[in-house]
DNA sequence: CTGTTAGCGCCTTCAG
DNA sequence: CTGAAGGCGCTAACAG
């Protein structure tokens, strides 16, 4: 509490009478090494004094900080702002903070991201939802990843696999399978898939994964209409314009994630298109926001939250192994009334 | 690219062949004081050494570092996370990186937050969401945030206003005066509030607003019935079961946040209640992710990232100010399907 | 168990 | 314009 600018630890050590060294060790050293009526000293000291140690110095003198890094698309996303939860609750089980990174979809800033947190000296690094496939892109990040490793840094990815680092890796193909089965077992025939952008694995793998269900349920598609654009609930919404506008008449809609569902429900709605009546709409990650919608929207459910955590488990608190872990989370199909077998001709 | 551990800027100098305060000058130095021939030299060597400064050891010499910091109640709440992206987008834009904690609601939480914010020499500290009425933890909060301001720091609060700081401050009472007066002028006489917790600043101001709004438009109301509750989508869904349960018949239900207002719907839709045929719902915030509900929540808008836009300048972009600053930012009634007049007797 | 003393990596006067 | 040297706050050997 005292008014003085900036408390030190020469400042407590003082008023303790005792040692630099001393004031040191109580207050952030290796545990019981001062005796207890040092100890007490010291403590009462810094109390009085509001002292609270410069976490920087402390990250300098010992060569490394205690923040964690975690780089998202954009964290006004609900699905990155649940693994932003989950990796922020690990980070403060170990009295570590979180330094937050949003990269706007931008793979520059991204790899500038990497960037400051090398400078930060951050002991880890989590990327979530970096997962294109253009060759360059991946190299540059690759090398800035590297740089990260050399200063101590431990990564791990969410949602990518070419990257040769410990990765939580949602099961995307299979759960969008799974998915696929169902609805051509519903007696689909006639698909569109709002497909995302190119180059996006998340997205390919979903669509992917899609086509093998309902082949999965020996079942021919008279039509597999595909429609790409923005990974966004904008993005859905104009594609499924585009669908009405000039797409082929289809009683299924697939749409690679939540937000681009509510979208593409939002201009059916606008047209008067009945869900599910009319065509039934999937999504894929069970946003917990959008679980109240009407009609309530099949997906697939990811434990995002979870997968948060886990990334965070694997960077900072699992021992570190020499070969890549992968942690595989599995997508759990979740029916619910947009899809329905489709109307009868 | 070199493979060396950390790369220091003695090695930059060296490889350089300048002095280590030569290539400090032109790595990050206050610009041009250094000869062409020089600078260059240094930038290749750092270039090729893939150098990057330490930012703690910059921030322990300069005495301040280059992080903000951020506190929120929860980040996956999108109520925060839109205020993040806000906050975000200013740091980046000045080259600053952003510190994120959340408080799962708990002052202590917040309290350590700030007192590890104070440790990192963080030169910004935005609040957000703070605004409880409880003496005691503003006195402790005020406490640590002078403490914060001690070692140079600047906050500034969103939605708190007895903590003299600046603040951005939504006009709760006024948009939820507008709100309820379009209301009452509907014809509702018989009313609802979810009125979320007790004690929570931003809760008991809409709901005052909502209270003036029905009397300013001349309309003695026959009913309005408050439940506490959490101020969350489940606290929204068990707070409108109990007034299914045992509470009076109402033709107007007001949440006083969007998402305590989907779980009400979510409730009504479960127990048969049109909406808005038997009862009208409407919201506050209108969260960009609820936007697509059907029928479509009538609600208060606040621009959420605008404040954090704001927030982020008062703190770290516009000039000190010995006096507190406080923006006021006005809500927007939108009226929307989820509100009617009420059913005829 | 406690105190002394080097650093950690960088910035910044202060001379040259 | 450039180089040498001291200092930022703290930690970690190393001696007593």
């Amino acid at each position: 509490m005292s008014t003085k600018q900036t408390v030190t630890l020469v400042d407590v050590a003082r008023r303790a009478s005792v040692s630099l060294a001393t004031a040191s060790r109580v207050l952030n050293g290796s545990m019981r090494t001062v005796g207890p009526e040092f100890r007490a000293r010291v403590m009462d000291a810094a109390q009085e004094l509001g002292y609270v140690a410069n976490a920087n110095a402390q990250a300098v003198a010992r060569g490394a900080s205690n923040v964690v890094g975690l780089t998202v698309h954009d964290i006004a996303d609900p699905y990155f702002s649940a693994i932003a939860a989950g990796v922020m609750r690990v980070a403060d089980e170990h009295g570590l903070v979180m330094l937050l990174g949003s990269t706007e979809r931008s793979p520059e800033r991204e790899v500038e991201y990497v960037s400051m947190l090398r400078a930060q000296r951050a002991r880890a690094l989590i990327i979530a939802g970096s997962r294109t496939s253009d060759r360059k892109r991946i190299d540059r990040l690759a090398t800035e990843i590297a740089a990260f490793r050399g200063v101590g840094g431990r990564v791990a990815c969410i949602s990518q696999n070419r990257l040769r680092t410990d990765t939580v890796l949602p099961q995307n193909r299979a759960g969008a399978r799974d998915l696929g089965r169902e609805l051509a077992a519903m007696g689909h025939r006639r698909f569109a898939v709002l497909a995302g952008p190119r180059g996006l694995l998340t997205a390919s793998d979903r669509l992917a994964g899609f086509r093998d269900g309902i082949r999965a349920a020996d079942v021919v598609p008279e039509e597999l209409h595909l429609i790409h654009g923005p990974f966004t609930r904008d993005g859905g919404y104009e594609s499924a314009l585009e669908l009405l506008r000039d797409g082929p008449r289809v009683t299924c809609l697939f749409a690679v994630n939540d937000v681009m569902a509510v979208g593409a429900m939002a201009a059916l709605r606008e047209h008067g298109v009945a869900v599910p009546d009319q065509v039934s709409v999937a999504g894929f990650d069970d946003i917990a926001t959008l679980r109240d919608l009407s009609p309530a929207l099949t997906t697939v459910r990811l434990p995002l939250e979870d997968m948060g955590v886990r990334a965070a488990r694997m960077t900072f608190v699992d021992e570190e192994s020499d070969t890549p872990r992968v942690a595989r989370v599995r997508g759990q199909v979740i029916l619910r009334e947009s899809t329905a077998a489709p109307p009868a001709t």
